[in-house]
DNA sequence: TTGACATGACACCTTTTGGTATCATTTTAT
DNA sequence: ATAAAATGATACCAAAAGGTGTCATGTCAA
């Protein structure tokens, strides 16, 4: 359904803008708020924010001469949506890592 | 715990690696398997795996003179379990989100 | 042993990324 | 009205990405 989850992968892809995720998920912040966290310039932090929400993870609405940042939840559980087409598949594998864990414990102590 | 998560959200940053996990899901695979799937050399489809591999998200055995990829579930789980870090945060966002469309829904019901 | 098969390893190319620096524009406060 | 504040928009750069093509290496099968 979601037909752009490239732009979010994408824009999780760097570690400055995974981070900008995690300190929005505390408050809203404005372009300068978010920049002061980071040693790199405002420039370079409104370009991740632009990527951040092209990928639909935050939203951004004008307030007087500011932007305020918002963390966007649906654009983040698009995300996670898409690692559940695997659940059967890592349900099954990690059950089966864990009979064998289970089974060489097992071994170890009858030897 | 996982330091290296950069190399799986790289990793999963591009969209033929994401099919390429998908497919694995359903079978391990040769590299020789996995790129007839594509129309990109098999050389591309090398370093995709390789990428792959370094970010923990297959793991590669040989067999003669083939390669066998296999979907490595532990590695998509700490992409996942990142995502845990906005649990809190998403379901007061969309238990929110929920209030306020129904809310709206009783207004219009009542105008 | 010898050719065909499956990869590995490079060199090379173009586009995208992440950054910087600079200048224009919009608001606010005095 | 005007200077300072917050952001928008560009041009420019070096490095990383995603591809291709070529040649070397290891392996199986006859």
């Amino acid at each position: 359904m979601p037909a752009d989850l490239q732009g979010a992968f994408r824009a999780l892809a760097d570690p400055t803008r995974r981070q900008i995720l995690m300190d929005l998920s505390t408050r809203d912040m404005t372009i300068g708020e978010v920049a002061e966290q980071f040693e790199i310039t405002r420039g370079a932090v409104k370009k991740h924010l632009t990527i951040l929400a092209e990928g639909k993870l935050i939203s951004v609405r004008a307030k007087g001469r500011t932007r305020i940042n918002r963390l966007e939840p649906l654009g983040l559980k698009s995300v996670v949506d898409w690692f559940n087409y695997f659940d059967n598949f890592w349900d099954d594998r990690l059950n089966n890592l864990k009979n064998a864990i289970e089974r060489e414990s097992r071994n170890k102590h009858n030897v």
